[in-house]
RNA sequence: GCUCCCGUAGUCUAGUCCGGUCAAGGAUAUCGGGCCUUCGACCCGACAACGCGGGUUCGAAUCCCGCCGGGAGCACCA
């Protein structure tokens, strides 16, 4: 039996991807159980809960493969927590601490016990129900495990247990005032819910000896712990808090925003979630933070969708050119779908002496002979003014040179495309017609730009032809 | 500062627990070549690593000690 628990605070993203695929591969591996547990107790001021994000972590774990075979919320668990406490008081090992959490923390570091150190269990208890009954007000109260104040690690010395907070809870309103903290809510729910395992970040080690300490006092036995370390992608500069001010100031395009780098940012760039399954597993479950160059994970991904993408023709930046001496007879070609798979079919691509290509190849080859891919060989201008649209070559010859191969579109049926890039950039330009018969969410290579999937509220025949580019 | 963790090629990883089969394997990147119509894929080849110093041993990437470097945690957040 294993649990996820995501702070409810965003779109699940890329560096998620350990929880995610970790926790599946153990439920797989040995036919076990996966809960998804929100951590959704009430939080703090600057770590506030957003009821949407509970529908759309849900969704992000089907996306990934990985939906969880039951789900609970922490919000609901809290009375459970109450006769936990109270046995914790029992055994001597907690009191209500009163001190102003300032002083509080200066006790601590100093190793100083605050007043309250040495009540016996009745007044504790006594005290503890004055917490429960209201007594006391946010922050005056909070009841802390007796731990050892001499521990060499300062975290560790009479952690809080629960706390009084009247912040509005999206799901229970203020139906509680005491809350318990993360160490002590886990150790009594992975108890309770029966989780065998706990797979984690390695940022909750010190939570491991926390859980531990409360089941000793309590003289039950827990899961053991697993953890693994951070995952960084190079190019991904995740900040889930910059990410959620920009979906809902609107400047992203919404949670899957490429920029946001959440699984379904990936998903609309055609990245295959078996092949980020694999690429997260692939660091096993190494104690050492890592950060992979998103090369990595293209490359696992275009395994898997180079065979199926079929090839199209997208000119960016398009410059219109004549092409001079032009054979009139050479109105279309037919050209494969995909070049090592014939069985993916054929589709006839018009042609003709005006053509678009894109600037930058242009400006590139300036005054050279380029071969136009599969069609003619053609020598380009010398010259191209900035800002200047159209241009005229000159058609050299039919047979195939090997000369650089350059992408084109036809100037008579040519559509309008809308490429999204990786850092929300728009990049307009012409894509051959056959574009306009693929279905939404088809995965597509344009030769020598990369591959890219069409938005999924595209319509065939509809233009501008919209795609989310993936990877080269 | 304190606590814990981690150091194998540019990057990620296998091997470390139980020393020899590791003159270190794979992936990715890079470079070269092939494939005569993609800067993609595929095929072939090249490049390139056990952080440093001691010790134990016939033998150390693997065990021990020290050092150095990196990371994470140190909330009345999760």
């Amino acid at each position: 039996m294993l649990r996820m628990a995501p702070f409810p605070s965003g779109a699940l993203h890329i560096g998620n991807g350990r929880m995610i695929f970790v926790n599946d591969y153990y439920r797989r591996r040995y036919d076990g159980r996966l809960l998804l547990v929100f951590d959704d107790t009430v939080g703090s001021e600057e770590k506030r809960l957003d009821p949407e994000m509970f529908d759309l972590i849900r969704e992000d774990l089907e996306l990934c493969g990985a939906a969880p075979d039951a789900v609970y919320y922490k919000s609901d668990l809290i009375p459970n927590h109450y006769p936990w406490a109270r046995r914790v008081i029992e055994a001597h090992a907690a009191y209500v601490c009163t001190c102003p959490a300032e002083l509080l923390r200066r006790n601590r570091a100093e190793g100083r016990p605050c007043p309250e150190r040495s009540q016996g269990s009745e007044a504790t208890l006594e005290a503890w129900e004055g917490m429960l009954g209201g007594r006391y007000g946010p922050g005056e109260a909070v009841l802390r495990l007796r731990t050892d104040l001499s521990d060499p690690d300062p975290a560790f010395r009479d952690r809080v247990l629960f706390r009084i907070s009247d912040l509005d809870h999206p799901r229970v309103g203020r139906r509680y005032r005491v809350w318990p903290l993360l160490e002590f809510s886990w150790a009594v729910d992975d108890i309770e819910l029966g989780v065998t395992h706990v797979v984690r970040g390695k940022d909750l080690v010190m939570e491991d000896r926390m859980q531990q300490a409360i089941w000793r006092i309590l003289g039950v036995t827990g899961p053991p712990f697993l953890h693994w370390g951070l995952l960084r992608v190079r190019e991904a500069k995740i900040s889930k808090s910059k990410s959620y001010a920009e979906v809902k100031s609107g400047v992203y395009d919404g949670w899957a925003d490429p920029r946001t780098w959440s699984f379904r940012a990936l998903d609309r760039r055609g990245i295959d979630p078996r092949a980020l399954r694999h690429f997260t597993l692939s660091f096993g479950l190494s104690l050492a933070d890592i950060e992979v160059p998103a090369e990595t994970l293209y490359a696992e991904n275009r395994t898997l969708i180079d065979p199926k993408a079929l090839r199209r023709s997208f000119v960016e930046d398009p410059v219109r050119l004549e092409v001079s001496g032009y054979p009139t007879s050479l109105a279309s070609v037919v050209l494969p779908n995909h070049p090592d798979r014939p069985e993916l079919g054929t589709r006839a691509v018009s042609a003709g002496s005006t053509l678009w290509l894109a600037r930058r190849d242009l400006e590139v080859h300036l005054g050279g002979e380029v071969r136009l891919k599969d069609l003619v060989n053609v020598r380009l201008p010398a010259r191209l003014d900035t800002g200047a649209t159209s241009a005229t070559a000159e058609f050299t010859s039919l047979e195939n040179k090997r000369l650089p191969r350059l992408q084109w579109v036809s100037a008579r049926d040519g559509v309008a495309v809308d490429l999204l890039g990786v850092e929300g950039e728009h990049r307009t330009g012409l894509g051959e017609a056959a574009l306009l018969s693929s279905p939404p969410g088809e995965v597509l290579q344009f030769e020598r730009v990369g591959f890219v999937r069409l938005e999924a509220d595209t319509r065939p025949g509809v233009e501008p032809v919209r795609a989310c580019f993936g990877h080269p």
